[in-house]
DNA sequence: GACAAAATATGACCGTCGGTCACTTGGTGA
DNA sequence: TCACCAAGTGACCGACGGTCATATTTTGTC
């Protein structure tokens, strides 16, 4: 009698099918006009039931925010495990990888850029928040993994320190991109792309063997 | 008859008063929590005066914003100016100077990081937002000064661009720092100060003669 | 199939907040 | 003295996040 699973099951569809509508709402409004009730009504539910689901709108936020970096996590996963290049090679691939995501997802990549203002108002306690630290350190995780792996296969430097030099990337990643925002179309020719890749060909010198 | 002069500067203090009260009120509840009646009464006036002075909640988080950048800008303007330096000792000590400015102004540090969701809230035609831009362009350029100033000393590679390396330092410290709050307490160690450090000190192997 | 219990869903309702505006206050210049 | 106008007030409005008493549907039992 698998009532209880089916149960289980259906209230995670439930609350994936909320989650597109929230994304739908979210993207196309904006997060502070976009309301609960418009995400129940996309939702085909009362603004009553995605309560019982969500416990705010801060918390609806970061479950797209997970989304978001599982579908990187998900990139940088087969970065990972390409057999055909050296770890060396993968390194700026990953600068590479991460501006296609956000040209491909700019919705979701936006929505990386602004977890401070959700999480903070979110419990710590969650479910959903715990998930989404999860998530965060797995890409983490794979980041330091490909550097570890260029150290094995002896095309970067043993002394480098992965984790860390993981941290920072994502860091850029997180920090380039967004500053843009602030400095478009008033520095001229300005390109967030290049300032990436300018940052890791640095880099690359400076970690290759 | 300066009256209209007197008026103008009256004008400014209440302005600027305005923005302490601001200070005192969104660092101590968190911008979400904290509300413009609040404000008001820290500010010793009434809700309808703020709005003569501001367009609205959001404008006036640019304007704390504004102020944070400016208090950067001349950390790192003393550091730009120093003779006792050449420019790659400067290099190191930008981070250095950012860090302790994270540590001595926190919630002004923590400001810079959620300024996204504030200017997308205000209209871009505003005066404070044109501020705002002209103090971080400011930023960027005296990190681009800097690194100019040691490819003339040559003590920096002169064929790196200081522009785009000014812009990816900038990203550095918007980004490394913030991703930090999501990975806090969860990975071992974990220390966003080591993170620039180490950062900076492998860009510096990269730039330097 | 009948029925009680439990799970799920509803939407009217509440308190709060950002922002407005008709009105008051007080300094200015004639 | 007084008309004028910038500066300031605070009651008020619409909207929104979140709640909860109630209704509907599903489940387990006989």
């Amino acid at each position: 009698m698998g009532v209880i699973e089916r149960k289980e099951r259906e209230k995670e569809l439930r609350s994936e099918s909320i989650i597109d509508a929230a994304e739908r709402i979210f993207f196309s409004k904006g997060f502070e006009h976009a309301t609960m009730n418009d995400v129940a009504e996309e939702a085909e539910l009362s603004k009553g039931a995605l309560y019982l689901y969500f416990h705010s709108k801060n918390e609806l936020c970061m479950a797209i925010l997970q989304r978001s970096l599982h579908i990187l996590k998900e990139i940088f996963e087969i970065l990972r495990d390409d057999k055909n290049l050296n770890g060396i090679e993968k390194f700026p691939k990953l600068a590479e990888l991460f501006i296609t995501f956000a040209k491909e997802h700019p919705n979701h990549y936006d929505s990386l850029l602004s977890y401070r203002e959700h999480r903070e108002n979110c419990p710590a306690t969650g479910k959903i928040i715990k998930s989404t630290i999860e998530e965060n350190q797995n890409i983490n995780r794979i980041i330091s993994d490909i550097i570890k792996m260029g150290q094995v296969d002896k095309t970067i430097k043993k002394y480098i320190d992965a984790d860390k030099l993981s941290l920072s990337l994502w860091g850029n990643f997180t920090g380039i991109m967004p500053s843009s925002i602030l400095s478009e179309k008033v520095i001229p020719n300005f390109n967030p792309e290049d300032i990436i890749k300018y940052h890791f060909q640095l880099l690359l010198n400076a970690i290759s063997t």
